[in-house]
DNA sequence: CCCGCCCCGGGACAAATGTCACCGCCTTCC
DNA sequence: GGAAGGCGGTGACATTTGTCCCGGGGCGGG
């Protein structure tokens, strides 16, 4: 038996996917969270063979998790299985030592067959994205830039970004034109929406 | 056996689903649809007793589908299941004629539970969201304001917005700052993001 | 008929934003 | 030891954005 721990937000998907799984002959969900920071306890406690982790989780970024429980359970496989195919996301992913990548469209009968390659020793990710996670480049993006970045989503203002990231507003300005330069675009809005797009956050 | 139409775009979801319902006695799944405008001509052949619909589907929102299907297709309850539990999601769903509103937290457990009450004639809400959404009003966007500030989405000019919509500059300008009072915000990316989160796009 | 509200636009003005040049400090790498 | 680059900051500048006030036209209801 495939001992497989399933950390996924969205109560519905995660249920579902829980009970499609259990139909399987071969495997067993031995966990399920839906908040990013019970991921490495709960699977310290459970050990499951794989995690099937989410990105977007409440609590902790899945790629975080990956790298920690890769680190704290090295026997346990990691799947990430997210709605977004971004090349920065699988790009991450793949440094946190992950053993696939899935995305959530494509069909459910991959799930179970990813799974199973992935304990096989095999690397599962989509083709077309590898692709375009090697043709955009790494992150050009610095740390600063990032949480200033990072900062500006939903409309913040200047003065708010300072306050948030405790910097002088004069530097938020530069890093914000620094961050629009990279990523070519016209404004903070477009570049808080590119990075998003290629996963660098 | 109650015949059912399921459309969702991530296919993950919508298999899994497919098969969840499929395990219940009295539930058959005759149709699933991953795009908004094959949602009615799929209903009128496969003539299902209630159509699963998403709201935010590529093609035409689930939402449009939904007050065109009771129209055509009188027989057929409507269940509208989304991600977000929005308060104009849910005002619109109702006037659209649909028999109930799931957001797609919650166990599994409740969909085939909400389908049966559907068809029994009950109206399915969760409590908590209808009462945010009588407390929340109408939309107090008039149809210009809407589309200027979805128009500026993703961080367009003015000069792009008004070439978009088709309108001067300075009347964009307007639009915008009529919007960013009525949604009592600061900028117009914090009335886009009021305005998604309330549901009046 | 008038009132209110929506539509469309213009002008003027203050504030916010984006850009550029330049400063110093520190670390890393050749 | 220098070159390169990240970090934090300042000042100046042009552009954009948000606001307010002003027109005109249309349409519905009291």
């Amino acid at each position: 038996m495939i001992r497989t721990l399933l950390a996924e937000d969205q109560g519905m998907m995660r249920g579902a996917l829980a009970l499609l799984l259990g139909l399987e002959d071969d495997i067993e969900v031995v966990a399920q969270v839906g908040n990013g920071d019970e991921i490495v306890p709960t699977a310290l406690e459970a050990r499951p063979d794989i995690a099937l982790l989410d990105i977007e989780l409440p609590g902790r970024s899945g790629l975080d998790a990956a790298a920690d429980l890769r680190q704290r359970l090295p026997e346990c496989r990691v799947l990430i299985l997210t709605t977004f195919g971004r090349p920065g996301y699988l790009r991450r992913a793949m440094e946190a030592g992950a053993s696939g990548f899935l995305v959530k469209d494509g069909p459910v009968e991959d799930l179970a067959a990813a799974i199973r390659r992935a304990l096989a020793g095999e690397r599962v990710i989509d083709p077309a994205l590898a692709a375009a996670a090697l043709s955009a480049g790494p992150n050009p993006l610095t740390q600063r830039e990032r949480d200033v970045l990072s900062a500006a989503v939903d409309g913040a203002t200047v003065a708010d970004i300072a306050a948030k990231v405790h910097l002088s507003p004069a530097t938020v300005r530069n890093y914000l034109s620094a961050a629009i330069g990279k990523t070519q675009t016209r404004n903070r809005m477009e570049a808080v929406r590119a990075a998003r797009q290629n996963g660098w956050l």
